[in-house]
DNA sequence: ATCCGTTCTGTAACTTGTTCTAGATTAGCG
DNA sequence: CGCTAATCTAGAACAAGTTACAGAACGGAT
């Protein structure tokens, strides 16, 4: 069903090129998709319902999202952004790293509690993507590694070895969230798991090398 | 579309009260399953190949295996459960607890490597259950935990705090797997990652505390 | 203002997972 | 053996993601 090959359709133009309406319309239908998701969650969004909720036709609606995936995956980049700034605003209180990144992701956790199903939607979205979303699966991975660094509160530039235990940490954060959604693990589970990988980070962490 | 409430379906017997011919059956559905996942991952499995490929109507297919993400689950737990014991048979021959388990990862990670398409299906398919499928992934979770249990060689019961290194090892081991077969990250990454992760076990084990 | 290529709309068609139904087969039992 | 309930088969039907297409609306260049 995927073409990887030549593109056949039409996509839209670089990102930064939009009119204000085109603009206008893919906000419309990123809201539509978290409306949809916060009840019902990933079932709920149906592109046929998203297109008529943003009253854009169907085909458009395609235009601008390619998949149902690529849809949920964007709306989880949107919702990482505002998330991002919410946090900054409030940094960490601890003093450890570890403890500042735990701290953090347990409050990204509390507002996934807010909107479960939302979170629902755009995590099984994010897990199930394919080869074809991996540029946007990218970037969300990016922003949430840039939410963990920021937490760690690092003067200079992370080793390798941290950037392997960042990367850990998000592979915990995501997988425990799929845990916790589909009703096999507890919050506190949740927090406990946490709090064990973030561990790592004071591992290998540079001042206390063995 | 799911329908949690009573069971409108009739479902097969419990899994021991099964005739030859159902048996018989059943594994045939599930060698079908994995070779079509074997060539051509999740799309490839299509509910009404499995049926034709098998000899078995599609009515009864959803029977046995109440959706494809519920068959393409028990064909995980059926390679694992080989897998497992293949493993049994040639344990890991580093010494540091840790390393055993990263060993094992690693050995199993080469075994979908040779089968990335069957990986990839039965990993997509277990990421994305929902609440519905939580049983059969709870028996795949309890396989996976005990194949590293078995790797860390426990003499005693597990503590509470390995317990939850177990689980952050699993987290990471799935999630890395996706990202590998998704393709945005390398062999030697997911190596790292597996290596960092299981630095966990040392820092947990009781031996030595802090 | 007019023309032209692009984008958007409305709608139908196609694909694949899932459900439903009527009739054939099977398994167990007297 | 002959009966009955459960199971299986074949095939239609339905649902939602995706694609296709004809015509309307738009945007920019002349």
């Amino acid at each position: 069903m995927g073409h990887m090959t030549s593109e056949h359709r039409p996509a839209l133009p670089a990102s930064h090129a939009l009119t204000e309406r085109q603009e206008a319309r893919r906000r419309r239908i990123l809201h539509a998709s978290a409306q949809l998701a916060g009840r019902g969650g990933f079932d709920a969004v149906q592109m046929r319902e998203v297109a008529e909720l943003s009253n854009v036709a169907l085909g458009t609606l395609y235009r601008y999202f390619p998949s149902k995936i690529h849809l949920l995956v964007a709306t989880m980049q949107d919702q990482l952004q505002h998330m991002h700034a919410t946090l900054r605003k409030r940094p960490p209180t601890e003093s450890d790293p570890g403890a500042r990144v735990a701290q953090t992701l347990m409050r990204a956790f509390r507002a996934m509690q807010r909107e479960p199903h939302l979170a629902d939607a755009m995590v099984r979205a994010l897990t199930f993507a394919d080869r074809s979303v991996s540029p946007e699966v990218d970037t969300v991975s990016r922003l949430t590694t840039a939410i963990i660094l920021d937490a760690m509160g690092l003067d200079s530039a992370a080793t390798p070895e941290q950037l392997s235990a960042v990367r850990v940490i998000e592979h915990t954060w995501h997988s425990a969230l799929i845990t916790w959604l589909s009703g096999r693990a507890s919050i506190a589970q949740v927090k406990i798991d946490i709090e064990t990988v973030c561990r790592l980070i004071e591992l290998t962490s540079p001042q206390r090398p063995e």
